[in-house]
DNA sequence: CAGTGGTCTAGACCACGAA
DNA sequence: TCGTGGTCTAGACCACTGT
């Protein structure tokens, strides 16, 4: 048997398939489910964990568990700048620092030099979706006062403007917890695992022009890449 | 204060990062810990766990918890077939089968089609690394016997020879907790995520030639995506 | 305030790995 | 067999959300 939890998932998972549990209603609370299934709390929470996971249950702290409307995950599409199709709306706080650390390597520029950060969060509706840290050279940023009042707009349009071409952008994606800070600020679980995007993106010259840290919580987003091979490109042999 | 088990996963990472607990080494075992920080249980398991997502450290069943090395992240290249250059070695499981549910709109094939799995295993030293099943329409695949018995070579080696080029290649990149399945395949917790890979290459007629689905463990893999902007591409503005 | 989820304690029993 | 991690019970207390 694969384990109590797994049962209670398949369960609770049919039930919100067939409608039992309507889309965007609450499910029972953790106690009364805890009493219908015959477990305690933790192999109760765990079920609900990988349903969270997959998406399909929302846990709002002091209000209960959601079932998900119809699974709507958002695409975030790599291979350029932010793009202005981002179907979410978004809040920017502007800031001036100066770069260390990783930032460093990553920009590839002497520690201290100047950087303005975007910090970025979308809204889906009333609750935080995805987060970014978008890193640009202080003297390729536009021109706008930093810690401007939060300011309701896609990324792309405030980035759009006076920025060289971009000839080359890397993504680096990987699989990790959320900081406790970005658990907060997207108000997931610091359980749930979220995709990771690092995104370098480099102009004629070699520059880095922009560096985008990305956090996308796993439940409700995927990231796509289209690769198109317009050379002909010879096959390696073992 | 955050919690408890980020304490104590904050003092075991001091105490793998200056070396107090050796690359390799074994920690104490998870009822010694609990004495040493004075807590139950579920804390110090749980501290484990960041620990383990972050690809610190390495849980095996009836042995105990380790260090892991110099936190070696394998890296997955996007944009092509599974890359020759694949440091790890793969078993390789070759079976028919006849296309059913979501393989169907992937492929773009009819309902039964008969296509061909490689069931891939990466293997790091003696343990599973990571998981790969590909799919080929069976007129397209090597005409290896299937049931082949495990066959230790590199994947691309095997899938380099007959086929057409192709001319686009789309990877979607999700985070799901891996099946009871592959958590068993790959000896990894259940709680562990993965970032999950749908790869669908299509040859120069549109015709797809090749559906990957990779399971990569969050602790160990990441994927980096690269984009060449050859083209001036225009700017779109809100 | 009442109801909810978040975290924790202290212990039990099962499953796996090596000798 | 023994020591290990994996799962579970049955509670307790804290933190957040709405009234």
């Amino acid at each position: 048997m694969a384990s109590r939890r797994h049962a209670i998932a398949d369960d609770l998972r049919s039930r919100i398939a067939d409608g039992r549990i309507k889309p965007g209603g609450r499910l029972p609370s953790e106690a009364q489910l805890a009493a219908h299934y015959a477990v305690s709390t933790p192999p109760l929470r765990n079920a609900l964990a990988l349903l969270q996971a997959e998406g399909l249950v929302e846990k709002i702290h002091g209000k209960g568990n959601f079932a998900r409307q119809p699974l709507r995950r958002t695409t975030y599409v790599g291979g350029g700048r932010t793009p202005a199709r981002t179907p979410l709306p978004v809040s920017i706080r502007t800031t001036w620092l100066r770069a260390r650390g990783h930032l460093n390597a990553l920009l590839g520029v002497p520690p201290g030099s100047p950087v303005t950060e975007f910090f970025c969060v979308s809204h889906d509706g009333k609750s935080p979706h995805s987060l970014a840290r978008i890193y640009v050279p202080r003297d390729l940023a536009p021109a706008a006062a930093p810690d401007a009042s939060p300011w309701p707009q896609e990324v792309a349009s405030l980035l759009a403007g006076p920025l060289p071409q971009l000839t080359k952008v890397q993504e680096n994606v990987h699989v990790r917890l959320p900081t406790p800070s970005e658990a907060a600020t997207l108000r997931i679980s610091s359980t749930l695992a979220v995709l990771a995007i690092t995104r370098v993106a480099t102009d004629i010259t070699g520059r880095v022009v922009e560096v985008a840290l990305l956090a996308l919580p796993g439940d409700r987003a995927e990231a796509v890449f289209t690769t198109e091979h317009t050379t002909t490109e010879r096959r390696q042999e073992g």
